[in-house]
DNA sequence: CAGTATCCGAGTAGATACTG
DNA sequence: CAGTATCTACTCGGATACTG
């Protein structure tokens, strides 16, 4: 973002598109759920439910469901006895890894700075 | 960050990053009020109150209140009658440039896969 | 002008129990 | 195994009114 140049009313569909992508990402679990099934590749629910320390099974079901919803996962149901789910990023999914790469560098950098100095 | 290296318990470091940095941007109006005081370098509540569309004076006043506490920006008060305040950004709040790009970016392409397909 | 105080509804999230 | 149902506590955010 360019500082100088900006606008509110003229960037309103810039400002439409972080809050976009902050949505997607927002909150506790987003991040943390969409990391377990990433290491994995393919990953269960209960799996997820271990590798996220303290995440409840209401609140997984809820954020794979937004995930499925946004196209970041897919839910593939298996033939067996009892069924058996995989959860996979799709190519769209995988796409955020850049974006967490940078979270992850201004995170450290701001951990840094407030409790650091 | 690289998918097939990721092992949950051993990235917990930059998962924690991660959060930090969605816990400074979370929210309806952080990137807004951001942008507002970033264009116009100094403004004022009242100023930024107009810009952000929606946002309330109760809501405002918190969200500068937890910029501050982040130092992301600061709050100058002059001596006139009745007081003037000014917010800036931070050299800190300024490095969230790049960040903002990249959600942007990601979210321009999000919303095109989700809705214009 | 630059906020604070108060009230209130909606949504978020945890704990526990239950189902096909 | 992969969830749903229910109850409850807490938080977010809007509306309105008020203050130095």
């Amino acid at each position: 973002m360019e500082c100088e140049e900006f606008k509110p009313n003229e960037y309103k569909e810039e400002m439409m598109a972080v809050q976009d992508t902050m949505d997607v990402l927002q909150g506790k679990w987003k991040i943390k759920v969409l990391s377990s099934i990433c290491f994995y590749d393919k990953r269960r629910f209960s799996d997820i439910l271990n590798d996220v320390y303290g995440i409840s099974n209401k609140m997984l079901s809820k954020e794979l469901r937004d995930l499925e919803i946004n196209q970041l996962i897919t839910r593939t149901v298996l033939d067996t006895h009892p069924v058996t789910i995989h959860y996979q990023l799709t190519e769209h999914g995988k796409t955020l890894g850049t974006i967490i790469d940078n979270l992850t560098e201004w995170g450290k950098r701001h951990r840094k700075k407030i409790i650091g100095e």
